[in-house]
DNA sequence: TATCATTATGTCAAATTAACATAATAATAA
DNA sequence: TTATTATTATGTTAATTTGACATAATGATA
């Protein structure tokens, strides 16, 4: 979100022409019972929710910003994350609307004048994280991508867009298994890109083009448990993720 | 470039632990004598060379300044212009090697601790520019893209990653044509798309491709001049190409 | 009117994609 | 123990797209 910073010392350009703000939204993509988890903070004594994020330090990069809140919300390091567009709108964040919203965390002469935001989005392993609220939320919840509420800020337009770009980078990148535990069935990565695509893909292709790309290592073990075949289990392999890498490959011939 | 705000009123942040510097910068790519130029500016009293840009306004979008700050150096509007990426590196812009070269400008103490700068790329009809520098710098002139010296600040790596991202677009979607003028040759075309990709292209497939996309008007008219038989004009069709984008078209069937 | 440089164009083989249905099997119920 | 159920694993064929390739046409100039 961009309101940790609302209690920085008073912004810097008061007297600038300048703006001379910046926050980092992140959007935390979680995959669950086949629907896309996107983690939002509930801001103490509302009922308004936003993404997790704040300020940028001074003496880290806004890469290592990102890292750091995607930790402290989530308690986990190592994760995909993937810058996604600067949204800098005049009125993004400094609104009355949402001044009033906050105005018992925050006295609204406290706001800065304007806020610009970076957004990242991450791709993580829904059961292993804990989500954890900041300082000025209470609640820190999973919600389905469907189901989400308006948000403050501009925060439900950085998630359609953060949405839009996974789905062109998913069909450039076999980012998709980052969603997944470290072991998955075809059919479960199967399922995992239907949500994200939007779309029914058929089994066969998938599999075709899947393993084809060569990424993927089959284990000798299956997955028991259900009720019906067991599906055998793969891993992503980053050897061979680096070798296709290599080869690059679009439009024109 | 980032060092317009140099003369701006002390950095903000000056006791928050917060930075809240940003600035925009622009690699402005144009194509002559087949080649990819890109629009650089040489700081007053040196040889230093950077990008264009500047801090952006409070009362202007993002978005806004990037057109704002194309418009003064180019003298042109309604350009296609792409952010495609923050740079947040802590020691980017303020470092003693680059407060050193631009002393006699800017007093070292006067420079902000740190400025995070968004990249814009734009794609230009070359004759069309006016090269106009800013108050810092007192030239502003295209290098060839394979010519570029050493520039301030990180604009070196912005002009390479501006690049990718352009390589990546154009293999998505048509935009190669806005570099050229209203009405061109097919073969000028391909060798646009040759250039920015590296790589030579066959002109039957070329023509294919393009043509298949049904977003080319054919005009009457032929360019004559050359020495050679007179090709064919074609303009772009911006009816056809909203036409495509409805499509779609991606990895998985 | 011959020459030169460049443009315009078509075919075929190879690769990729889309569409489609059935046999195998783990768990559970009968 | 056997049958049922739900799900997984897998192969073929036609359609489409891509890559590779060479020649005839023509505007300007000599």
């Amino acid at each position: 979100m961009s309101g940790k910073n609302i209690t920085a010392k008073q912004p810097a350009g008061k007297s600038s022409p300048f703006l001379s703000e910046l926050t980092l939204d992140c959007v935390i993509l979680g995959f669950h019972e086949d629907q896309l988890k996107v983690l939002l903070l509930r801001w103490r004594g509302t009922q308004e929710w936003s993404l997790p994020g704040g300020p940028i330090r001074k003496e880290e990069s806004v890469d290592q910003a990102a890292c750091r809140i995607l930790k402290e919300r989530t308690g986990l390091k190592d994760i995909f994350l993937q810058q996604f567009q600067l949204f800098g709108d005049v009125e993004r964040y400094n609104r009355n609307e949402i001044k009033e919203k906050l105005k018992h965390l925050v006295e609204p002469e406290k706001w800065f004048e304007r806020a610009v935001s970076v957004g990242y989005y991450a791709l993580v392993d829904y059961p292993k994280v804990a989500p954890t609220p900041d300082a000025f939320t209470e609640e820190c919840q999973w919600w389905g991508i469907d189901e989400i509420p308006s948000l403050l800020f501009d925060h439900n337009h950085l998630i359609k867009i953060a949405l839009e770009s996974l789905r062109i980078q998913l069909s450039w990148q076999p980012i998709g298994y980052k969603l997944l535990p470290e072991q998955f069935t075809l059919p479960e990565l199967q399922r995992l890109y239907e949500t994200i695509l939007g779309r029914t893909l058929d089994p066969r292709n998938f599999q075709r083009k899947m393993l084809g790309l060569g990424i993927l290592y089959r284990l000798e073990t299956r997955r028991k448990g259900g009720a019906h075949k067991a599906p055998y289990l793969y891993r992503f392999n980053k050897q061979h993720y680096k070798a296709m890498l290599t080869k690059g490959s679009l439009f024109f011939s």
